[in-house]
DNA sequence: AGAATATAGCTTCCAGGGAAGATATATCCT
DNA sequence: AGGATATATCTTCCCTGGAAGCTATATTCT
């Protein structure tokens, strides 16, 4: 009898008249979540880094050499506003961990782009995070990661890809 | 091609030394976490609710009647500080939602209890809100809602039980 | 009883993100 | 060409929560 079940009970005993049933996968889905968040800022921390930041660093690295990208994408890329991407540009870029210059192409436009601090920074850092993401996986069994796997995307689509792929 | 799953294959293609495998399950939960949390805050607006707000209103209704709680029962319930509590509860009691008194057996505990106010609108809002998880969790065949709840309370299990239930 | 410690809640200060608007530049249309 | 609209980013203000410390009351120990 984990948390989430001992507040279904409550529920069933003070709402009989309401099916709660699928609190159990959504409240444990975010429970789990905010768990795993917890667990994985604790590797960011040892570098220095906020979960925002590693997200803003990662996005660079990803783009491969120069490392660079226009602000509202990264904004794009990591779920947040383009006004929270200003203050985490301006958090690392005060922490020398990536530079911001106007873009030549288009004079509205600004390029942020990772610095060689920034890329080893990175770099050691991504190599720590995914061994803590393996090692938090591994306490479920190889079928149910599977297969877990598979249930997410599917939902997942549902939410991103709501009237299917576009044709390409 | 989901956007967790071009993430991986761009991390493949620039740090090919790193099994990103951990990524895809976990990546596309919070993913999924965080598209559930949008669309259920929709419901709680509709009450003129912030999502911390419905907890705290929930959590009361679930005690049963007189609908009470202290606030650090509260704090614990919901997962934050003693201090977001304070703020909560501070605004719950200007709106009229929760009153706040001196617990009568200790002089250093108080007492939020549910308005009669508090109690319609979170017996109307707790109706809607389970009839939108239902709805949310409707995009799954019921199969793979069985298994997905059963894996999270495995993992769940981890990481809030992680030495074996008390022994009662 | 009286001192030391523990507990409950609150206050203060700070960090992080969202929303809306401001500014500068680009593009489109006549 | 020139005005209207669109785009990219930044700025400002606000909301929420965390961390640490404060105050009042309880409890424990001598």
């Amino acid at each position: 009898m984990d948390h989430v079940a001992r507040i279904q009970q409550e529920w069933a005993r003070e709402r009989p008249d309401v099916d709660v049933g699928p609190a159990g996968v959504i409240g444990r889905l975010h429970r789990v979540a905010g768990h795993l968040t917890e667990r994985l800022c604790l590797v960011y921390r040892r570098f220095g880094l906020a979960e925002g930041e590693f997200d803003v660093l990662a996005a660079l690295r990803r783009a491969g050499a120069p490392y660079e990208r226009a602000p509202g994408e990264l904004a794009a890329h990591t779920m947040v506003t383009t006004g929270a991407m200003t203050k985490r540009v301006d958090r690392l870029e005060q922490a020398g961990l990536v530079t911001r210059r106007p873009s030549e192409s288009d004079g509205r436009g600004r390029v942020v782009a990772l610095t060689t601090a920034g890329l080893e920074l990175i770099d050691a850092a991504f190599t720590e995070h995914m061994a803590n993401e393996r090692r938090l996986l591994d306490a479920l069994a190889p079928d149910d990661a599977d297969r877990l796997e598979t249930i997410l995307t599917t939902w997942l689509a549902v939410f991103e890809l709501p009237v299917g792929e576009p044709p390409a």
